[in-house]
DNA sequence: CGATAGATTGAGAGTTTTCAACCGATGTGG
DNA sequence: CCACATCGGTTGAAAACTCTCAATCTATCG
């Protein structure tokens, strides 16, 4: 939907080209207009006082970024990074603005993406509390490898986004290979079935 | 902003009393509106599978609620509730739509709101897991209590909304009381000092 | 082939929750 | 206005979960 209004406008925006590993944007930076991904694979990171990291989101082709400062006109809570070489779009803020005045299906469509957001970090915020250690690791497995199936995850960025650390995913990792429902590649992993993964959370 | 705007479009609302504990939408069903606050306090309360509660967040006056539903267009992922007796405008879905697109203004309120409400929560989220439980406590004491100075909020309201227990709220709050930083005054309680509170919540 | 980043495993430590028992405040009906 | 019921608060001790730390191993890449 996004993406059809999105595609019409291409002349609005100019490509970058962006390797592994390098920063968008920081935590701290003034919005700087609006990202669309035409591929590659980007997490959104925060870290906090202490060093600790989470990662929040990961976009990906057809996906936006930097939406949510851009429309609150705050600065930005967290840091995009590549995980992946990127080919990616950027329009201005002030263009961004001339594109939902003339078309305010765009504003109503990122106000949407906004609030699946927020439902969704809601969740994980219950879930945070609510549910075991593995159990949040098995499903962080289960929607970062359904989502992403040829990237290879490393146990440190599924700890964070499962609030867990790298050591917990590894043994959660080496409990599913025990079952049979995961196999492991080299520093990558092969799922079986994703439907078990889950009904095994707290058998591990 | 948006509050001037919505006052001018009244005419548009219907005006509702609630009484305290009322439940004003449940976790599940369909949106229903968006909802405008004359007086009163509003929590919103995810149940998780196993019965854990968060609070998630905090609605009061002049502020709306609902919105992430309505726009979402998706089900209500948490319930919302009166913590005090309230008076409420609420405006219908189709009324709403008609409203924005007559001001599109109205939108870019709804969406920035959004955005800041997606903010706190990834936040939140990180100091889940970053930050003790102690200072989660003492941080959402002090949000709570500086929001709505005058309302009684019980330990365990506090505990839902910081992520842990009732029983560690009140652990916490004793040594908070032994360090001259609140008083507890039967089961409502003031704070001193927001500032050293907050420094001294890793001493508890 | 060596260097480096990432993965694995085990044992120990610490924080936080859970459970249980008891206390105090608040509000209602007789 | 008192008595009692109920809801919320308090405290202690034990248990559990998860993380931390350290040592070792393996994959990957120049």
């Amino acid at each position: 939907m996004l993406l059809e209004l999105l595609k019409k406008e291409l002349s609005y925006f100019t490509e970058r080209q962006y390797k592994r590993n390098q920063i968008i944007y920081n935590e701290g930076d003034a919005p700087d207009g609006l990202y669309f991904i035409e591929s590659g694979i980007i997490g959104l990171f925060h870290v906090s006082e202490s060093g600790h990291e989470t990662l929040l989101r990961v976009f990906s082709k057809n996906y936006i970024f930097g939406h949510r400062s851009l429309i609150a006109q705050e600065n930005y809570h967290a840091s995009s990074i590549c995980l992946t070489p990127s080919r990616i779009y950027h329009i201005s803020s002030s263009k961004f603005k001339e594109l939902y005045t003339r078309n305010p299906e765009v504003l109503f469509e990122i106000s949407k993406i906004l609030a699946k957001e927020l439902r969704a970090s809601e969740l994980r915020l219950s879930g945070l509390q609510d549910k075991s250690a593995n159990r949040r690791i098995v499903e962080s497995l289960v929607y970062l490898k359904l989502k992403h199936p040829n990237y290879t995850w490393t146990r440190k960025e599924i700890a964070e986004f499962a609030g867990s650390t790298f050591e917990s995913v590894v043994r959660v990792m080496t409990g599913l290979q025990d079952l049979g429902l995961i196999e492991k590649k080299g520093r990558d992993f092969q799922v079986f079935d994703f439907e078990k993964m889950i009904d095994h959370s707290t058998t591990l």
